[in-house]
This record gives C-alpha cells, structure tokens and sequence, in this order.
DNA sequence: TCAAAAGTGTTCTCTTTACACCCATGC
DNA sequence: GCATGGGTGTAAAGAGAACACTTTTGA
C-alpha cells in the first residue's frame, strides 16, 4: 500500500499511432483483456511508473502492447476530466505517433486481447474518452502536414514520389498536381535520391528517395 | 491518510501568464511562501483537487494566486521528469494565458509571499523546471502571433491600430511598416472600428477598434 | 504496339513586400 | 506655425495554382 496526506490522481499516457496503408489512414487498436471497458477497443497505454520519465513510459507501452518500438513520439495533449475513468480519477498524458506501413510487426501483449489496424472510417466504438483524443490527433496530424516535414514519418527508408504523394493525399483527402508536388517537396531539400529505383509493372520505372535527416521534423514555410 | 495499491504521482497546474507593458512582454511571477524553493520566483500554479477538471484547476490557482481570472488559457505542455520536484514525483499541466495590461489587478495570496511582472529579459532565476515551461511558453506565443489572432488577448477592449502594431512589434521583436500591417490586420476582418478615437498629445486623434469575436482565437492564413 | 505510371516547364494569378507624403491636433 | 504621431495607395517581386505532353517499361 502506498500512503499519501492528500488524494492523488493515477497518471497514464495513452498513445494514437496511425499509418498509412492500403491506401488509407490507419489507427493501432488493441482490444482490452480486463475491466473496465473488457473487450472494448482502446488506445495503447498504461499506467507512467514512478522511476520513468512521460516519453519513456509512452515508448515503453507502446512496446508492451504492440510490439512497436523506435519511432516518432509526440505529446498531444492531456486528458483529465474527472470521470473519464469509472474507477477513480486518471489523468492521461496522450501522446501520437507515426510508423512507416512496412515496419508493422504487431503483437498482442498479456493485458491486451488483441491488436489491430483500423481504418479511421471504420473505427469501432472506444472505450473511455478516447473518441475525443483520437479527434485531436487525427486533427493534429492534418494540420502538420502542412507546417512540417511529419509525412515523412510515414515512410519507409527508401519510396518513390508517387508514394509520397499518394500519403498526403489520403490524409489531406484531396488531389493534388503532379508536377507541383514534386517541385514543391524537392524545394524543401528534405529529400534526395537514392540512385536506386523501383520497377513495377508496365511502366516506367521511378527513382526512389530517402529522408535526409530521417530523426528530424523540420518546421516549414 | 489516502492509500493506493500502486504509487501514484501527485499532479499540479502550473500557469504562465504573459502580458505586454511599458514596451516589454512581461511575465507573473510569484515569490514562493513555502518549501521546497522558498524565497524563490516560481510561476503561479498548485495541486489539482480530485473533483476539478484541469483547466479549472488552472484557472482556480491562477485567481488564488494572483487575483487574475477570466482569462484567455491554453494548454501548453505537460511536464514530467522524474525528478523535477525534489519532495515526490510532480507532473505538471503547464497551461498558458495572456492578458490586457490595463487588467492587471494582482493580489498576493496566502502561499506566496509576493507576486510581480517581469520583463522577459530580466527574470530571476526559477525555482523546479520553470525556466523551461517559460521558453516553451514563449516558443509557443512567437509561432502562434503568425498564424492566429492569439495577439488580441493582450489588448484592452479598445485599442488603437498603432497599439496593436506595438504588441507584435515587441513579441517578435521586429520593426513592421505600417501600412502594410494595416492592410492585413483589416483584412482579417476580426476587429472593426468602435466609432471613438483617442487624442492624446499633439497630433492627430487615433481610430479606436474593437476585437469582433474576443472569445474565440482563431487560426488564420 | 499498347497500356500504365513516371517524369518534366511555363504562364497566370494572387500574395507579400517596399516605399513617401499629407492630415489633424496641442502647444 | 511647428512638432508629433495618424492615416493612406501603388508598383515590383515572389509564391502558389493551373495546365498537357513525352518517356520508359512489361506484356
């Protein structure tokens, strides 16, 4: 038992992972093993240990849960309502995320039943307030797009441009121009060609590209 | 006594309040009345109680404190590093406002000894983390001046153009030309005249303007 | 040889920047 | 009548949007 003089909130941190993949916008689901809310799907997270620091215990569940481990990782916001959790009071610290769609190699952890991709058109009903904090990040992760080099995060070490636009599109939910694409994404100088290139199919074969400074999120425009 | 199965954090709301006086972008500090850091300046802020939501929390310890209330407040980070509270583990919600500098009616409460503006180039050094929330907190208010009408929280009901061309001018600390910030403050169509004028000094009289929608901050460009 | 996606420039529009003089007032 | 800050327009440059044809490949 761990004693205190005045009453403290449990602290958790949930964490929104989304990828990219079969041409849609993808979200990390695990279904809960235990009550509340068994059997419900939620966001991974868990409870932030005393010895370790909010990134550390995002990262760390992450892991736990899904198997996914070394990837981008940002505070969204938190959570606190007073009866967001029927227990007692919880507060979340939420955290989102971005994986390349071939890097998927997920596994169920003991607490969670299950795991899975959902498109974000088909999402299942969540449990507790994670509506709300799936909302902001997918809202988050829209206006980003815009101001950063985040889509990057989306991609695998080595893509075409078609690729790359093909991300921006499903996210933005909007075509855009070929060519002003291009111009506008090799202007950043955020990218560069591998030498390599990919040939598929009955056309002509496309240059692949790499993330320059694949650690880093520039802040553009 | 309160007992939990497992170790729990204890949550505070810690606030940064920004105001722009005497040409200088300023920042309220208490002195702090207690240990740990006693004697020290440390941002206004406190325990979350288990029955408030975490801005009313915010906005609870910023009225106690400080006397200020109804307030623009937005969240801003939270903080979390294991040791950054030398009695427990602390996390901290650091929520952060601006407010008119003609509705500065500061009182001191009983948990601080003193409580004051400073200039953003003359702060005392901090007590915890705070010299970080602060830096953060400025980032934020610089970025967010260029694609929102966040300014606006700074200026009183009725304020001149040339009042408001002096805000931005000492956030960002460059010089605008007039007319050009003239034409796209208007063209945002967020505030509209108010019909007076203030005379002051030999010159011409100065048009007063209102904000339009004083509630709302929006996103712009 | 045909189908399919990759690659590539120019024009037009709109937004942003640069810049200088008259106006109304108090003393 | 003069010093002081308030108020106003236009032109040039830069950024963003619109738009169509040629290339390379596999079958």
């Amino acid at each position: 038992m761990y004693e205190y003089q005045y009453p403290h909130p449990a602290v958790t941190v949930d964490i929104v992972i989304f990828t990219v993949r079969d041409r849609q916008l993808k979200l990390l689901l695990i279904k809960r093993a235990g009550e509340p809310f068994k059997g419900k799907w939620a966001l991974p997270g868990g409870f932030v240990q005393m010895d370790e620091d909010l990134e550390a215990a995002a990262r760390r569940e992450l892991a736990e849960e899904t198997g996914v481990s070394g990837v981008f990782l940002e505070q969204l916001y938190t959570f606190g309502a007073v009866d967001r959790d029927p227990r007692e009071r919880v507060i979340t610290i939420a955290y989102f995320s971005l994986i390349p769609s071939d890097e998927v190699v997920l596994q169920a952890a003991t607490d969670a039943e299950a795991v899975g991709w959902f498109g974000m058109d088909e999402l299942p009903p969540l449990a507790f307030d994670h509506a709300d904090i799936v909302a902001m990040a997918h809202r988050r992760l829209v206006a980003k797009l815009d101001y950063s080099t985040i889509a990057f995060q989306f991609m695998p070490r080595e893509f075409t441009l078609s690729e790359l636009q093909e991300v921006y599109e499903i996210i933005l939910r909007e075509e855009m121009d070929r060519r002003n694409f291009r111009k506008w994404i090799l202007a950043l100088e955020q990218i560069e060609e591998t030498g390599g290139e990919r040939r598929e199919g009955a056309h002509r074969p496309a240059k692949l590209y790499r993330v320059k400074y694949p650690e880093r999120v520039e802040i553009i425009k």
